[in-house]
DNA sequence: ATTACATTCAATAATTTTGTTGAATGAATA
DNA sequence: TATTCATTCAACAAAATTATTGAATGTAAT
């Protein structure tokens, strides 16, 4: 093999990987799977698509080595194949934010409508959890908190959230976290809880991000392949 | 705007920009642009393109905010339109190498053809060259070198090398380095260097990384719109 | 064994992406 | 002003991607 003919092929194989991530059901899919392995209906359930056509699209990730696979009984669980691709999720994300008009400008009106939400970041969190300032609940379906959450968060599903105030202490900020900074629970969470008169402001980022900075991370049921650790 | 509607908008126009970055050529073109701001006869040159395919996919680069434009009199340059570009770029490379087979397959393939091939990082030739111990020489073509060059190296476009092979010192080790990981030259002019007798590495990455990561760089000509100092 | 259920496969039509060709535009030069 | 040259545009055919449907596979429970 000639070196352009490498050349073409080495082009071509890695165009085929950015192809995986080029499709608008694969990323948000990519997003969720970064918060934990999950079987195949509930990540349909979750992206709002047809199982068979979430089946494909997993596969697609799966023929890239973006995602593996484990069985599990009836279930095939799917994650992330490894810290890679996290990070390059983080790098697109980033790029789209900062390169991308209609991103922008979608993201600025977003925040326009609703003004007054407050934003703190991971290492502001951090912080103040030492301190015990604030409460932190997590907001995400329970089958993800279960997964793995940030340390001493507690679990307050979006769905239930109403049902749930009055367990609330109104003594202390309400931090409410989600997914990741695409991820909207948190912001759903906070709008209601400052119609509810409570002090409360979403993380920044979300809980993928936090996991991968490192930070203290807790879980409650141990899954398959009990990950005794988590990523660093 | 409902939150669904929004975070589909938001997904979709993500994937517009991670669709504009999934095709081989285009990679290329990055690359390539990750050097300096070329015109477009210079991108379709050198990456073999028609001049009006080369021109097309430069635009899709465009309109989704991955690379600006300037026009200096009859030429318009192009140039990544900023350092999140790079990022991803280089996050993407190390995904198709990290977690696809086919990639890494091919890249052993190569290395394992010519196994005598030396690679130095960045760190290590940064500091053998303050200590002068080696000559480095960039051999992608001159008009790359007069943009923006490794502080000290010297210009023996690879072509040309054979014919200039009688200037290089034949008391110090060679280190050649050209575009990146990707790029072939390095290898090419190392594995003629070697069998011409002298001692012979390539940098493991090449001239877009060393700038990026804020190492000692010089330029010729001020170019077009004259960059006095370089991205940190 | 039979049934239930999670997932995958196969086939199709609709849509999007791609390369090619030749013409059109825009800026410098004669 | 006419000419040259770099770049872009427009239009087409070929190829790839996508969603949908219903059938097929594989595992666990009855």
């Amino acid at each position: 093999m000639d070196t352009r003919t490498f050349k073409k092929s080495l082009y071509q194989e890695l165009s085929q990987v950015t192809k995986a991530l080029s499709n608008p059901h694969r990323l948000e899919i990519l997003d969720l799977l970064a918060q934990g392995s999950f079987p195949v209906a509930y990540i349909a359930e979750q992206t709002k698509l047809p199982v068979a056509n979430a089946s494909q699209h997993l596969q697609v990730l799966k023929k890239s080595g973006l995602v593996k696979t484990q069985r599990e009984g009836k279930y095939m669980y799917y994650e992330l194949a490894g810290q890679h691709v996290f990070d390059t999720w983080c790098a697109l994300r980033k790029l789209g934010f900062t390169q991308n008009e209609e991103i922008s400008k979608l993201l600025n009106d977003y925040r326009n409508r609703r003004n007054s939400l407050k934003t703190i970041s991971s290492d502001e969190l951090n912080e103040m959890m030492s301190r015990q300032e604030i409460y932190v609940i997590d907001v995400r379906p329970e089958e993800e908190y279960e997964k793995g959450h940030i340390e001493d968060a507690v679990s307050y599903p979006q769905q239930e959230l109403s049902e749930r105030i009055k367990d609330l202490p109104e003594d202390r900020e309400i931090v409410a976290y989600c997914r990741g900074p695409l991820c909207l629970m948190a912001d759903e969470a906070v709008k209601y809880l400052q119609k509810e008169g409570f002090e409360a402001a979403r993380l920044e980022d979300g809980y993928a991000d936090w996991a991968a900075s490192g930070k203290a991370v807790a879980n409650t049921k141990e899954t398959n392949e009990q990950k005794s650790t988590n990523k660093a």
